[in-house]
DNA sequence: GTCTATAACGGGATAGAC
DNA sequence: GTCTATCCCGTTATAGAC
C-alpha cells in the first residue's frame, strides 16, 4: 500500500484473480490500483512484464503466508503444519485465496509464455523443498528420494485440485478431503518405506 | 476429414494445443482447417461456441482412444490398463497430446467461463468413473467409496503432473514416474482398506 | 454451405505535459 | 513519477453474393 508499484502488483493479483490472465485489461487493472494505465507501463514496460513481476509478487507473498500462518499460536505437530501448509488455500484470507487462484492461472500461462517459466520453475522448487521439509519432520527415516517424491505427489495433486475446484469440477470439502487422505497415504507410503 | 464442420473442430484442437485458449485466433483456426472464418462462425456462432464444441469433441475423442488403445493386441493385467489410461499422453499419437494439452486449457479457461462447466463436469464425471472400473478390476475387494476417492485422486494428480510438465516445471519422464509411482501407493493404500 | 470483403470495436501501448 | 489524451493495430463478427 505504500508505494504505487506494491499497489499495481496487489491490484494485479486480484485482478487476474477474480478476471484470469486472458481477462486481464490493463485499464481495468490500473483503476483497481487507483492509477492511470501510463503509469502500468511505465513500471512494468509491457503486459508480459505485468505478468511476469505478478508471478514474483504472489510467490514471495505466499512465502510469507506459509511462514507464518494465522491463526496459530500453539506448536503443532508435524502432520498438522503439512495439512495447513497444503490446505492454506482453505483459510479465509482473502490474499490466500486470491494467490492460489492466480497461481493456478499464471502457471497455465506459462505453457505459451516462455516469459514466466524461469520464474515459476524456481518458486516450485523453493515450495517443493519446503513440502519434503515438512515430510521429514513426520517421517524423519524414510529416504530423501521417497521424500521427494512424496512431496512432488501432494504439490501436484494440490494443483490438479485446485483446478478442478476452482472450475466447479470438485466442490470445495470434497477437494479438502481427498488432499487430507492423500497426505495420510502418502505418510503410510513413507512409513512402509522407511530407511534402515 | 469427411465434413467441413469436423475439420474445424481437429483445426482448434490443434490450434489450442499449440497456441492455448488466450492464442486461439478466428481467422488462424479457419486457416488452419482450410475454410473461411465466415464458416467458422456459421456452425460455432461465435468465440465461446467455438471453445463449447472443441471441448465436446476432444471428450469424445478421449473417449475412443481409452476404450481402443493403439498397439495392444495382448490382454492386459489390471495394473496395465490402469497404467495406460492414465499415462495415455506418454503416448506418440499426436492427437492424444492434443487432446492433453486442450483439455488443461479448457479446464483452466472455465474457471471463467460458465459456458463450459457443463460440458466440462459431464465429461470429468466419465472419466472417474471410468478409473474406478479399471481400478476395481486390480482390487476387488475394496470399498467403493475408496475406490472413487483413489479414482479422483490419481486423476486430480495426472492433471496436476500434466500441467506442471506443460508448464515446464518438470521433466516429461519425472512426471511420468510420480504417476507410476502414485498408482502403486494407491494400490497398496486400497489393499489396506480391503471391505471385510 | 461457403466465400470475399469489410464493419466495428476492444484494448495494448505511447506522446508529451506537468 | 504520474497524468490526460489518443493512436492504431489486431481480432471478432457480420453483410451479402454465389
Amino acid at each position: 500500500m505504500t508505494d504505487r508499484r506494491t499497489a499495481i502488483l496487489e491490484a494485479a493479483a486480484r485482478t487476474i484473480a477474480r478476471r484470469g490472465v486472458r481477462g486481464l485489461r490493463t485499464e481495468e487493472l490500473a483503476t483497481e490500483a487507483g492509477v492511470s494505465t501510463a503509469l502500468v507501463y511505465y513500471h512494468f514496460k509491457d503486459r508480459a512484464g505485468i505478468l511476469r513481476h505478478t508471478l514474483e509478487f504472489i510467490t514471495h507473498r505466499a512465502k510469507q503466508h506459509s511462514l507464518a500462518p494465522q491463526g496459530t499460536d500453539d506448536p503443532l505437530d508435524p502432520r498438522e503444519l503439512l495439512a495447513m501448509a497444503l490446505q492454506l488455500e482453505f483459510q479465509d484470507l482473502p490474499e490466500v485465496r486470491e494467490n492460489t487462484t492466480a497461481w493456478g492461472e499464471l502457471r497455465a500461462s506459462a505453457i505459451f509464455e516462455p516469459d514466466l517459466r524461469e520464474v515459476l520453475a524456481t518458486a516450485s522448487a523453493a515450495w517443493v523443498r519446503h513440502v519434503a521439509g515438512l515430510l521429514t519432520l513426520a517421517r524423519p527415516t524414510a529416504s530423501t528420494a521417497e521424500l521427494a517424491a512424496s512431496a512432488e505427489r501432494l504439490t501436484a495433486l494440490r494443483e490438479g485440485l485446485d483446478a478442478r475446484r476452482l472450475s466447479g469440477v470438485l466442490r470445495p470439502d470434497h477437494a479438502r478431503e481427498l488432499l487430507g487422505e492423500a497426505i495420510e497415504v502418502e505418510l503410510a507410503h513413507l512409513t512402509a518405506h522407511a530407511r534402515p
